[in-house]
DNA sequence: CTCGTTATTGCAATGGGTCGCAACAACGGC
DNA sequence: GCCGTTGTTGCGACCCATTGCAATAACGAG
């Protein structure tokens, strides 16, 4: 788990704009916003929690707007998305290289496998049902050592979920 | 409700009822329905499509209630519930055993991986990591043999998702 | 059978997210 | 600088799912 150069690239926020210009698309205020609210983020961020955002720089920024920018974004490789363990929407901003991700129902804590790490699972699958996962959307959820631990303590009532 | 035995085990939903008083639960006109419904199915069910099947035998019902009887149900180990690649909630009734998902984002469709296997793939991983993955959640997307080829002949910029 | 306890229900409001559509405004062309 | 094309926006309707709360009704006790 490199940090993944943490504030990821400033350069490559600044290409948005021709790279939307490259496929036709247009440069409007609303997503110079997202982009602003995107290249201060790091990491995982919920749909809702960039909407927030983004209305803090812009308060008349409209959710449907926020998420179809998104969408636009995710084909350009600039985020990426996957569902949680709760089912939300989860943006993950530059991803420098595909992953995905390890969620704990206990502590809520989320890990990220890279691609070398998740090469046996891909690699498996792959093999035994000539199946391509898509690493970016992948979300194993369970627990970590330490809330494991705390269960099994507890005597644990269920395996529960979500 | 005499020979609902046309799939899973006909046996385990008469006996849900004292399962339910055992835990000073109560058996409810409303949670009847919602059995009834889980009898007569098998295999994946979306929350909206129970919910509907419910309404069709008694069409008083209320979404919140049968969600709430799912939560229920879930824990009595009768139905678990996972996220689709689209966020869904996604039941699976009666799960004989635990077991995830792999699911096709080209064409939908939905493959069972058993508890070996599963281990196998996530083996690594949560070895790694001293991970304790909750199989019944876990669910891959990517996409099958046949969808992947199609990407490869449309040369498609898409990475899609959802 | 009646009563009290308390698990459940119904309902309405809320939240995350998507969709259709008419009005709007980037952006290239002239 | 003005225009037309067409990608985008704003907005309202809608979908799935969850939650708080007061009213209801299972179920055990007497």
């Amino acid at each position: 788990m490199t940090d993944i150069g943490s504030t990821a690239g400033p350069v490559a926020w600044a290409s948005v704009r021709d790279r939307l210009h490259e496929r036709g698309l247009r440069w409007t205020p609303q997503r110079r916003t997202l982009i602003e609210v995107l290249s201060r983020t790091d990491g995982h961020v919920t749909g809702s929690e960039l909407v927030d955002r983004c209305r803090d720089l812009d308060p008349t920024t409209i959710p449907s707007t926020v998420y179809r920018t998104l969408d636009v974004l995710e084909e350009l490789g600039l985020v990426s998305h996957s569902h949680s363990a709760d089912g939300r929407e989860e943006f993950h901003v530059m991803p420098s290289d595909e992953h995905g991700h390890l969620h704990c129902i206990g502590c809520g804590e989320t890990w990220e496998i890279d691609a070398a790490e998740a090469a046996s699972l891909v690699g498996a699958v792959a093999a035994a049902r000539q199946f391509s996962v898509d690493l970016s959307h992948l979300s194993i959820a369970g627990r970590c050592a330490a809330c494991a631990a705390k269960v099994d303590l507890t005597a644990g009532p269920r395996t529960n979920g979500s």
